[in-house]
DNA sequence: TTGTAATCGAGACGGTACGTCCTGTCTTAAC
DNA sequence: GTTAAGACAGGACGTACCGTCTCGATTACAA
């Protein structure tokens, strides 16, 4: 997209951070009121009320500036999504794979239950359903990387030998992370750390009594 | 909603002599003919496209006719869906658990990847993310009796005496059913017979081995 | 159009006058509270949002029994006009001419301006430039009786020999009638006595000196 | 609402008179397709069948369009009436009043019953009974231009001597205008020259005779 | 120093669908 | 056999957004 137009440049644009558009590039001031009109309306007034005339006029920003950088609302929210969500969810590495593990379930459920980037995801994962091209976007720009860090804390294990290099990882996510994904979604019971816990607790006392 | 004014009622209405006026109640053909309208023009054209005024056309019944009756779009489908999949996942009974487990976890992955029916629930599960009140009806109308579906063979079990009455039941469906969702929602993995076997046995080896 | 079931057979209804439709016959009652209603709305809610299910609900009718008795709203109301206005613009007769006409010019005026029934007579008036159907019940039933009323004052005067027989009457109506409609109708301007006064005088100048 | 927009600022719109709208001013094209679309309408299904959406077919244009523009269906008339009847009907001038008004009459006449401009003036004279707004916007953008041009002739006599300064000229006016609109508004019968002959004729028999 | 090219705000446009209102027809049960 | 009640197919209403388009202003580099 390379649509990031800060980071190592910003010496030269340092006198002209507020451009208004111009033959090298796109406004960041517009980028990011977007980004920001997005994430506040879909708290406020949900997805189903956020327009796209809504997004802009919240943002001081002309229709047709979103029309030229985001195919959609759902890219908007997507592109809100990975700025906000980016740092989150990488676990702490305690030489403890059950500690570990146990933190790590416990920050997923959070983020899921009760943060509004979490509120985000809820809402991109719902429209992903009817919407391969989103559903490809979150994978390839979200649960990917995500599945990278609840993989973590067992290659850690494998590595300091305290977990047999055989062991299904993958499953085991599975097993930990669908419970929480599926009450979140689908049940819509709350997801205490007592349940994290024991899921947890099942997948390793499988794969330490091998 | 008591949508059903027809039918099995009438006996009850010859003795009711204070009719003031027509009680004739709403047409069933009509009703029948939106909801299969909704459910063909989900699975043809999407959930997006999917619009009051195309099921009005394709069911050849008057707009007014689906609002007199339906609140929204949602509540039709959930009707359809409620009609349909009335029957659907009830488990078997072999007396033995780990057969009827491995067997019902497979029906339930056929039916969210395989199905129209299921079609229409990952539709709905999805639109409810952003509706409570759909939500509430999904739960009441549907999951609830699914889980209790899901809980039979654990109970059968115990009532046997193949299993110990002090088994969390509602734990271990999560456990079995929560990987099976989050794949189908979630990460879009297929959800093969293997998968739906290892988690029913890894279920039952913790619960046997207590 | 046989809409009227009043008249001479009411006598042979007297004891049935407040039945609820029954196999003698449409109920009067239901007939007198739809033109009731009308009027009654038109004055209330003006032309453009008179709607038969409003006469409907207004006189405790069912929709069907309006339809079943009256092809239109606008025939509706021709029948309230025609029930109210019956009476009305007969003029006196006090054997001098010109003192007759003022009185039923001035009493045409009125009627035209400041009654009930005249609302309705431009209401009607009105619906008829779009509808040649209402226009020729408007002429039928109402202006060829009307117009007899306005010619009557000359043609006594002819009858006792205060006027020339070959005056044309027709067209000292509409020199008279023709300027107190135009400004009702069209301009909008009041119709003050002084006004009529010199129609009638300006005509009566004419057939006199001649 | 300043509906016009075009008019006496085009000269300034002249190098841009084929932009499809932006923020600089309306669409030029659209306005006058619907106007015509609007008129065309009127004369083929009449004002009853008259609709904004056939309008907007018939004219090429957006239903927002329209109602961006106009308030309502009887403005749209209104603007279609000012702009094709603003030419019509002003007097001639042979210095010989009873001749000019005699032209004038017959031409008001023949408006009123024989050309397509006056069954728009009929149908807002009609829509004007029942909608104030209407009615003032007629009286002020026709109505009031055209008593002028009615009263021209008179103005012009006194001008040049050939008629009392102090002749009541609205009278005369309404003397003459009230029968034609009178015949075409309320008893619609013909309006043949020798009765607005005769109608001319009895208003100069009576002014000139003082 | 000026011209050029890309972006910006603004907002009108052709459309689609919304949810409401009313029309005129029909059916039913009550009286 | 008329009535009140009210469901029905149909169709227009006026509104809200969609995604596209043109416009004049703004800006920064290149000529």
């Amino acid at each position: 997209m390379g649509a990031d137009a800060g980071g190592s440049t910003n010496r030269s644009r340092a006198t002209t951070a507020k451009h208004r558009g111009n033959r090298h590039g796109r406004s960041e001031e517009a980028r990011q009121s977007v980004l920001e009109a997005a994430d506040g309306l879909l708290v406020e007034v949900g997805y189903t009320r956020l327009t796209i005339e809504g997004i802009a006029e919240r943002a001081g920003v002309a229709k047709q500036t979103i029309y030229r950088w985001w195919p959609s609302k759902n890219d908007i929210l997507m592109d809100a999504f990975v700025q906000d969500a980016a740092e989150a969810l990488v676990p702490s590495d305690t030489a403890d794979l059950r500690r570990d593990l146990r933190t790590h379930a416990r920050k997923v459920a959070h983020f899921l239950t009760a943060s509004d980037a979490g509120a985000v995801f809820r809402a991109l994962t719902a429209q992903a359903q009817h919407d391969p091209a989103l559903a490809a976007r979150l994978r390839f720009e979200h649960l990917g990387k995500q599945r990278g860090y609840d993989r973590l804390p067992f290659e850690r294990a494998i590595a300091r030998g305290a977990l047999d290099p055989g062991a299904d990882i993958d499953l085991a996510v599975d097993q930990i992370m669908g419970p929480v994904y599926y009450r979140v979604l689908v049940t819509r019971q709350d997801v205490p750390e007592e349940f994290t816990d024991t899921l947890v607790d099942a997948v390793l006392d499988r794969l330490g009594g091998a």
